[in-house]
RNA sequence: GCCUCUGUAGCUCAGUUGGUAGAGCAGAGGACUGAAAAUCCUCGUGUCGUUGGUUCGAUUCCGACCGGAGGCA
């Protein structure tokens, strides 16, 4: 009741968020906020299908090319910022739209809770990281069933990722990931929320399309870009590298493989992106759901998008 | 025409000294709190090319046929 309401229009890549995104803001005087983990680089523009000023048809867009390629941005840093610009937007009046793919990224905007301190490259990482390489996981695991039973018992031996970042917070501020995420899950969220879904009702549809779109991606240049971004000094290993798009266009460029493979790769790796997405989406059940058949179909959406905005008290 | 190799899960291939078979990839589902376009988990019945024969029993051995690759003519 308290809490602000905000528009978040979620869904699989290649599904429409954006163009969806742009008729809202301009139907309910809104500013799109750009929820995606990728599109905050600069440089990634063709192959994270960022929008492009025509596409934002005038609507005012944050978020997207903020962030240096060449650095390594974080849930925490991102969700700061985004919040900074709904703040900066609900202050003006007008509605944020918040626009995504990055479900972990939106959850967090959203609920507003905070993260335990620690990050990719600190030194507590950097330690734990050598440790594993040196020990193996078994000591870690250990140690972590003895400050965290919980979390060893939830974590499987294989999730180093998790396994190192629970030990990382223990290490830094002295209480457990478990304890941390029951004491920020039990915080009420910061936004009120209305989520508009969009997704194909048929996977070979949303495959069709997504294969078209790489297509697309490589005759508007995604080579180019991957070896601009290369030229002006961003290291392989930077993050930004590591997007669907990218990765795969590094191997064709150190001469690793074939063009044809390169792009059947980003179609393959794409697909299955959109596959996980929609595994985290679907436990979302606030989620108001608009399924395209075949093709997209956006007067018919926005139409039903206004129709779920009304009954959910916006506008 | 003859010879050799080959035909096993959607794809690439293992394997069964004869007791109806299993990996990787793909696919499906799931997890997810400072790398998330990341990371991790679970799920494998398929006329073992077709057809005869040997055998208690053949995908496995033998023959023929059909398809593929190579060699000799």
């Amino acid at each position: 009741m308290a809490q602000p309401k905000i528009v978040c229009v979620v869904g699989p890549t290649a599904c429409g968020k954006t163009k969806l995104g742009v008729l809202l803001a301009k139907a309910y005087d809104g500013e799109v906020v750009s929820v995606d983990s990728m599109q905050i680089y600069r440089g990634l523009t063709i192959g994270t299908a960022a929008p492009t000023p025509a596409e934002m048809e005038g609507i005012p867009h944050h978020m997207v090319a903020v962030a240096d390629p060449a650095e390594s941005w974080s849930v925490a840093k991102f969700a700061a910022a985004a919040d900074a610009c709904i703040q900066d937007i609900l202050a003006r009046g007008k509605l944020p739209i918040l626009v995504g793919g990055t479900g972990l990224y939106l959850e967090a905007v959203v609920s507003g809770r905070d993260f335990a301190s620690g990050h990719a490259g600190g030194a507590v990482r950097q330690e734990l990281q050598q440790q594993l390489e040196r020990e193996g996981i078994e000591p870690l695991l250990s140690e972590l069933r003895q400050v965290d039973p919980a979390a060893a018992e939830r974590l499987h031996p294989s999730d180093t990722k998790r396994i190192l970042r629970a030990l990382e917070v223990w290490r830094e501020t002295g209480e457990t990931i478990t304890a941390h995420n029951e004491r920020t899950r039990a915080l009420p969220g910061k936004y009120d929320p209305v989520y508009i879904g969009l997704c194909f009702a048929h996977r070979e549809d949303m495959k069709a399309l997504i294969d078209r779109r790489v297509d697309q991606m490589v005759e508007q240049g995604l080579l180019r870009e991957v070896e601009a971004l290369l030229s002006s000094g961003v290291p392989r290993d930077a993050t930004a590298l590591q997007a669907i798009g990218y990765k795969e266009f590094l191997r064709y460029e150190a001469g690793a493989c074939t063009l044809a493979e390169a792009v059947a790769e980003v179609k393959l790796r794409s697909r299955q992106y959109a596959k996980r997405q929609l595994t985290w989406l679907r436990r979302n059940r606030a989620i108001h759901w608009i399924a395209w058949e075949k093709e997209r179909d956006f007067d018919k959406a926005f139409q039903k998008a206004t129709e779920i905005l009304a009954a959910q008290g916006v506008g």
